[in-house]
DNA sequence: CTGAAAGCGCTTACAG
DNA sequence: CTGAAAGCGCTTACAG
């Protein structure tokens, strides 16, 4: 005899007199659960979990779907890690844990979700790096499964998400360049579908052409978002003609690789061309001169993802009732030196 | 009516043969488990993981516990997205899933792990960054639950690990150095109860005294595992007097921080003081001059990791019963330009 | 306030 | 080869 059994067996009382009082229901002696807690306590009783998911139709663990394989998850100077710190705090109030879900690169991300909604893992999942077209939330609402995704896309309809401002820093940055004299300004994109390239380089283009520039496709540098994307970039940056005065960066980390290649060419940031970054990434931190990017706080954004997740959870939905909707998440400019010149006009 | 009966009712079959249809027992008429696979596959059916564990007591789901908020992690250079790789490749031949568990910072980590283990999420543990004194070890030999540890420690007797090299590096680059002509040779060290902290250091005690040096306990230079750290290891070493003529790191990233407290004060690594890095991690291959550092496969080590620990689960101990022993993983040299210099006599 | 019992969705001896 | 039934460990109406 095991579990919750031996636990009542040792008390000489029924299990669901037990059941009960660990479950914090009002219906029970308040000596009686002093006991039962003590010797749950005492013996190192905790549920199990499949027998109690089973009755209650419900896991207590939520799901962080990534997808080990990608650039964008391995070189995003963990970024995932400052985030997990975000959700627990506010999961660790509600006795909701957190398991992070890594899909195999060799396996479908649709079918590798599919699979853990199905087997009922989780109550509810948290997907990010949405892609412009994006299956997996088509799935997630059919299955009816409550979802945040971190990143917007076009499928589903309405569904929630939030996603990181990257027009406004697309904006910004434009607008910054432009008002230091610059006017042939160079972007870095993605290779890959992912949405936030689309948003970003479309944020890029508006920003020009309201200050009367015309977009040109030529100046939009695809590169894996990676220390080396960014040195390929670099030697994309150079091989332009005229070369441009100024370029933004999609990813973190391309700026170590692209401040590399310019180095090799003789080619000094802030000097000879202006560079702006985008997150500010504790490696990037260290780079001379100084890069001009942008900042967030991870462990707010997994607090934000975290409450509008429980929003959509039935059981949660009317506590975090202010936090179902949907968010463009800011990000503040640290202004460096890697942009801190004007051009002659 | 959902689940298995709903299938099985679609099919006018009992539950009984569509369960041992889907699960490839051989007692299943061909035409049988071919109606009951399409029809799963077309209705999108997928066994409820909780009833199947309550009822297996296994639940195909392995755990990998790391600590989000401890310095080795959040700064080891993605160094745990490699290992998942890897694990994932072994347990994808056995439909066993991978959860990564993260402690919450807040939590203790003892406690975080019995609570998941005794609700029997996952049937086995992986657990990483070993404290000399561990009781995560004991715990899990105690509730027996299969477990391999990344690390080894002084607690559980005998348990099955694996655990990189550390001390073949501390003797690799000691010898190197020596070779060289050095003879005041600093080394960084975590400044936790990590085990390898203990283990980098002895071996290093141990390599100068077989050259006939005496050790210095001020050559040993405890830092956090990070750039921020290697930042603060440049500070201690231009300190000491008389300035040692060679450093080894512990840490992979130390190298990024310590390469720039360096030049701010005009010391060139490769020149003036010679550097020996850690593991070679993405981010310091772009280093200038090249840091000498040792290489490992992630996917390797994640795919005998994987190995080991199911070697020790009693469903696949036969299959794996080669990768029942405990392992140093050994680590390359990749000599750079960091130390590459003779001493004058 | 407590106990006895039903039932969550599965898998697997057992009988036929 | 298939079906009927037991039972994994819980929680929760229901009765008292």
């Amino acid at each position: 005899m095991k579990g919750i059994h031996q636990l009542a067996k040792h008390l000489d009382i029924s299990i669901g007199t037990v059941s009960r009082a660990l479950n914090g229901r009002p219906d029970v002696n308040a000596e009686t659960r002093r006991r039962v807690l003590e010797a749950a306590e005492q013996l190192g009783y905790v549920a199990n979990q499949s027998g109690r998911s089973l009755r209650k139709g419900s896991t207590n663990v939520i799901g962080l779907m990534i997808e080990s394989g990608k650039d964008n998850v391995d070189n995003s100077d963990n970024f995932f890690f400052g985030v997990i710190g975000g959700l627990q705090t506010v999961f660790a109030r509600h006795n909701l844990d957190l398991a992070i879900l890594p899909c195999p690169s060799e396996e479908d991300p649709l079918e590798y979700l599919q699979r853990m909604v199905a087997r009922r893992l989780v109550d509810a999942m948290i997907i990010s790096a949405t892609q412009k077209i994006d299956k997996r939330i088509d799935l997630l609402i059919e299955k009816r499964v409550p979802f945040v995704a971190l990143g917007r896309s076009h499928s589903g309809g309405s569904h929630t998400w939030i996603d990181l401002d990257f027009a406004g820093v697309a904006n910004s940055a434009v607008d910054r360049l432009i008002s230091k004299g610059h006017r042939r300004i160079a972007i870095a994109a993605p290779t890959t579908d992912i949405n936030l390239g689309f948003v970003f380089v479309d944020a890029y283009r508006a920003a020009l052409e309201r200050h009367g520039l015309t977009y040109d496709p030529a100046l939009v540098l695809r590169a894996r978002s990676s220390e080396d994307g960014g040195y390929s970039v670099g030697g994309d940056l150079l091989a332009l003609a005229p070369r441009p005065t100024a370029i933004i960066l999609i990813y973190e980390l391309m700026a170590i690789g692209l401040y590399r290649r310019l180095m090799e060419a003789g080619v000094k940031p802030g000097c000879d061309i202006a560079v702006i970054g985008f997150r500010e990434a504790p490696r990037a931190r260290f780079l001379q001169p100084a890069l001009t990017c942008y900042r967030l706080s991870l462990q707010d954004l997994g607090t934000e993802l975290a409450e509008t997740l429980l929003s959509s959870m039935p059981d949660y939905a009317e506590i975090y009732s202010s936090h179902a909707c949907n968010r463009l998440w800011p990000l503040d400019l640290v202004p460096g030196e890697s942009d801190a010149f004007e051009l002659a006009p």
